[in-house]
DNA sequence: TATTTTTTTGACCAAATGGACAACTATTTA
DNA sequence: TAAATAGTTGTCCATTTGGTCAAAAAAATA
């Protein structure tokens, strides 16, 4: 008995499942795995709901490939820290990157934090595996740099964090941002944000 | 014709209905609103889900209610900085306190979290309201304190912010915090965290 | 204790939703 | 251009789920 395996996707396929990937991204960062539909993902995109799971062959797996794809792009900047550079300036570089990020990817963080908050079902094999490789091995050469004095001391697993957290927090809660500034300072929101983050970091990093 | 309006709670609305709100807290911060189920509550508060509707005419006003007594709660630390205090110690109470709150008070930082990631609809008007004038005045309070070089130069709501995000982070991304620490780094996180963010704090804020 | 009021629940319903499938159409390939 | 393959969709189904309701049970009150 033979069974016939597809291996190489057509052009459609190539396009469609993109289309579904983008609108998928977008219905479930604001609704959630659950809140969202493979209906409201079908009109997003413009096709019938048995056309979508003629690509993927359930809801779940849409999620999953979205959610994959994403972590992907989301540890990246984190590995372009050098130990060439100057240390301060390589952490400002990486500031200002998760910054434009939260500003260009907004969707991407909240699906993310989405998935963080309600336990990682999907993600935890991943955190624990190459996203902590990652994340080790710069807190190794943040150790070093403040062995050498290059840095002030600090513990480096929570200054990722508080990058982390504080860069994520203009996409994540831009309802509460927004909310609380009047118009003139909403318009320069990332600005503003940029400024604080490089003038914080800069002060508690800076050897004296 | 008379209708009868019931005023007075009995003992057994009061039990109940507490009963129930922490079961949906519970429910609702691990689901969200949409993935949490009537069923879910139900078994966590060992209720039958006739009998909670008995007290509740829908999920969505449960989840108004639960939303609704966690919104007081969690804007009034921010009320408690006060101007006759010294600044930077007044600012380093406040990041304790919403510190311990994220050790404490974790289901309501989900729940909060979930809330504004998802667009707030049920908590927009809060947001531009009462919370909207208690950071005003706060802001207000902080560049008093500039202008008088008690603390050094920033952007007040960029510092709330980043109060805020670096806190809530410990609770909101508990999962992924746990993943990336080993076992001994795991038994403090919030030791680290608080001597982390003090330390962070009063090196940002510190005038010479 | 008799009566009224409150509380509880089993059974039920309608809408929403994930998904199956056969028939039909479009595209590719020989 | 004919055959084969890929893509599309209307229709249907089963499950989940928010919510109703009448009747029974428990509690409060007179």
């Amino acid at each position: 008995m033979t069974k016939i395996v597809q291996i190489k996707q057509t052009r459609i396929q190539r396009e469609k499942r993109l289309l579904i990937q983008k609108a998928a991204l977008q219905v479930f960062s604001e609704f959630g795995l659950r809140g969202a539909t493979l209906d409201k993902i079908a009109k997003a995109c413009g096709l019938t709901k048995p056309n979508i799971l003629y690509y993927y062959s359930s809801k779940d797996e849409i999620y999953a490939e979205v959610l994959q794809s994403l972590l992907e792009e989301w540890i990246r900047p984190l590995k372009d820290i050098s130990e060439n550079g100057d240390p301060l300036t390589e952490i400002l570089k990486y500031v200002k990157k998760k910054l434009t990020m939260s500003k260009t990817k907004k969707q991407e963080s909240k699906l993310f934090a989405t998935e963080i908050l309600h336990g990682a079902p999907l993600t935890q094999n991943i955190l624990a595996g190459s996203l902590k490789e990652t994340v080790d091995d710069k807190v190794k050469l943040l150790n070093k740099w403040i062995s050498e004095e290059k840095i002030a001391p600090v513990d480096p697993y929570h200054l990722i964090f508080s990058i982390w957290s504080m860069t994520q927090h203009y996409a994540d809660f831009d309802v509460q941002v927004y909310s609380l500034l009047n118009t003139k300072k909403r318009s320069r929101i990332f600005q503003d944000a940029e400024d604080f983050l490089l003038t914080f970091f800069t002060r508690c990093l800076k050897q004296d």
